[in-house]
DNA sequence: GTGTCTGCAAACCATTTGCATCGGT
DNA sequence: ACCGATGCAAATGGTTTGCAGACAC
């Protein structure tokens, strides 16, 4: 699974690595179906899940941890935050980052060994304003 | 729903909100219901779930939007950010805060209109290290 | 040829909901 | 008495999984 030299470059998969790195949106998984199957009309739901896995795995995309009841992809793998409407879900980027060391002043205050960081801010998105 | 004259302070509801404030972990609703269970054994699921969303509309207690694929709840409803196990996902406080001007800094990089925002942190807890 | 990947469908799991009844105010 | 709340069970919705055939290497 996260051994890249047994990987295989299927079509599927290569696909919805491309669709993913085509938008700026940060698509649910049932959103990245719709938009490979207008290239892959006969892909299942169930591939993409494992390939929006195993490419989050080897850190191809990025999977976010966002509140809302669907996971969301991103094919933007640098660190960044992200702002989610509180009425329809849409996500969005936000240029805005905290200090880098941040987790070393975090680790200070707990005995979990830490590992990363999420900055989210809940809003309201233009379309929904 | 959200109008406190006509919500019934329900033996159901009172004690939810008391095994909430009375521990710090940060319980999923399955682990409220069992809980509540110890003292009310003929609860029913539902009403839990029912009564987590009402006491958090209401603002007694907090719905916490970390990763994973359960909700969270906290009876501290002061502002404070997390720490997640990756591992278990198990939820600690972690009394880090950031500067309150975030979002108002935060609102210069997007238009959405910005309401609120969530730091938490990824980790290994003490039992899973 | 080998072993991973796919499509399909069924299974899973957290959460929500419809409904008849109950109980707070 | 009114109307919101409960218990129960079925429904929902997102995600995962078992399996037989397909395909990348």
């Amino acid at each position: 699974m996260s051994d890249a030299n047994r990987m295989r470059m299927t079509k599927q998969r290569q696909i919805i690595l491309e669709e993913l790195k085509k938008v700026t949106s940060h698509p649910t998984a049932d959103e990245v179906y719709q938009m490979v199957r207008r290239r892959m009309p006969k892909i299942s739901l169930g591939t993409v899940y494992r390939n929006l896995e195993i490419l989050a795995g080897l850190g191809h995309i990025q999977k976010l941890s966002v509140g809302g009841t669907q996971k969301r992809f991103d094919g933007d793998i640098s660190l960044h935050s992200h702002i989610r409407c509180r009425d329809c879900g849409r996500v969005a980027d936000l240029n805005l980052k905290l200090e880098s060391h941040i987790e070393t002043e975090a680790a200070r205050f707990t005995d979990f060994v830490v590992l990363g960081h999420h900055l989210e801010f809940i809003g309201i998105c233009p379309e929904c304003q």
